[in-house]
DNA sequence: CAGTGGTCTAGACCACTCA
DNA sequence: GAGTGGTCTAGACCACTGT
């Protein structure tokens, strides 16, 4: 048989009805997450369809994020995972005093979760268009460059990259050191003249690079979350930018404002 | 020939090496943002592969957002759209009253494009349990539903779904008018009692459901920022939730935050 | 009309997982 | 080893876009 290439009449292609008909499952509840759909090879079956047409719709479902596959196991519908939200008061003073934490360090342990940070390098670096433009620097100024990877229970959860304009951090270990002590990158701010007083985050979402995939783990059908943080002292003058890039399946952001008149 | 499924050795998949080629060119501006990729009769044969496996190559690229499809036309490097950054000055009662603009007319207008909003249902419902939560109400309480379909230049840009206290709503034009007059949503709620001084903004990102997907006219490979929003008046009540739906490529946040002691 | 992407088939081998 | 997803081939027809 080498017949219906696509759809007889104006009715969905085949690869669409099994991806509709697995979806319905799903949302109705008759698969629940953990759940493993059948096999690739069962729903062609069962469809009557060719392998290559069920297997499209399952991508058509894990590119909703709907179900994850794996490899050797099956296909299992997506769990929701626990959501990290970071919200604007983890850069307040109190809570960094009160517990010596970092803005991070303080999210994950109020979730009763482990948190690690790897400062994997520090260099010194020609300022990106990006990082120059909202350090009001010109371009290609030195800044130190700290590369952070952070993880909640060994799994790795967010990148950011922080960008100090160098002569704020030469002599002091925000430019060479990966200890930052205690309280951790803004208690040294603050000790050097730069408490941070305001914060200005441009948030957006992509997909993520092969590279962000591998790094961060990242399943197939889950976006990245990118955030361009921006530290402003007292005096209104940026003293930092970093640049923080997470899976928008287990961060999220969380602001509470007040309004201008 | 029936040879090389998949690798000889432990080199990468074809379908991965033929993506790989396609997107060094486009990283190294050889393919420019608007032009066409060859086709994939042609990079089936260039790379002497399987017109599928050239098309497992293209999906891959189209999948992390580089490239986007069209019917009958061809394959093309996706260009970078304006962003529209909605921040957290948008609710500002000054904006409000110099210009008589809603927040997203505000921003729109902003960077001169033009601003349209469609008000497609106004409905009195049990209040899902996200929103009786965040609003303080008993489960299923009524409140007022509205439905709103934001464009730029006619292009639909977000969809957003405010839920309203009935008891605030009630005898309003809140409740019951697509037309809300010169401010507003938040001019009204600022006559009514409830002033808007502060917002809460929880944040996230993920694919689009296929209905969104259709409504927001999604190409593949974008992610859709869903914001939980929450507006409180001067004595800490919150009086109005919003949920809204925004395309990742064409939208973005931008919070200037006052960080507490 | 020719050329492009969209969908489908039938069958194959590889890589991973688990009993 | 049996079963699962991952990749690949070769060839087909459909639907859309242009000339």
């Amino acid at each position: 048989m080498t017949t219906n290439p696509s759809s007889p009449q104006g009715e969905p292609p085949a690869s669409r009805r099994v991806a509709a008909a697995l979806r319905a499952l799903i949302e109705s509840g008759e698969l629940s997450p953990g759940d493993v759909l059948p096999s690739e090879r069962g729903l062609s079956e069962q469809f009557g369809v060719a392998r290559n047409t069920a297997r499209e719709a399952v991508r058509l479902l894990a590119d909703e994020g709907l179900v994850i596959a794996k490899h050797g196991k099956g296909v299992f519908v997506r769990e929701e995972p626990r959501l990290l939200r970071f919200g604007s008061e983890r850069y307040s003073q109190k809570i960094r005093e009160e517990t010596g934490l970092s803005p991070y360090r303080a999210e994950v342990s109020k979730q009763g979760r482990t948190a690690r940070v790897d400062c994997t390098s520090i260099t010194r670096v020609p300022a990106p268009a990006l990082v120059a433009e909202r350090l009001f620097l010109p371009t290609e100024s030195e800044v130190a460059r700290r590369e952070n990877w952070y993880y909640a229970d060994d799994e790795p959860v967010q990148c950011g990259v922080t960008y100090i304009p160098w002569h704020i951090a030469q002599g002091s270990v925000l430019g060479d050191s990966a200890n930052l002590g205690p309280g951790s990158l803004y208690a040294r701010f603050d000790e050097l003249g730069y408490p941070i007083k305001v914060i200005r985050e441009e948030i957006s979402a992509r997909m993520p690079r092969i590279s962000e995939k591998e790094a961060l783990k990242i399943p197939d059908g889950v976006p990245v979350i990118e955030v361009i943080h921006t530290g402003i002292n007292h005096e209104g003058t940026p003293f930092e930018v970093t640049i923080f890039t997470m899976r928008a399946d287990t961060n999220g952001l969380d602001y509470t404002i007040p309004v201008e008149d």
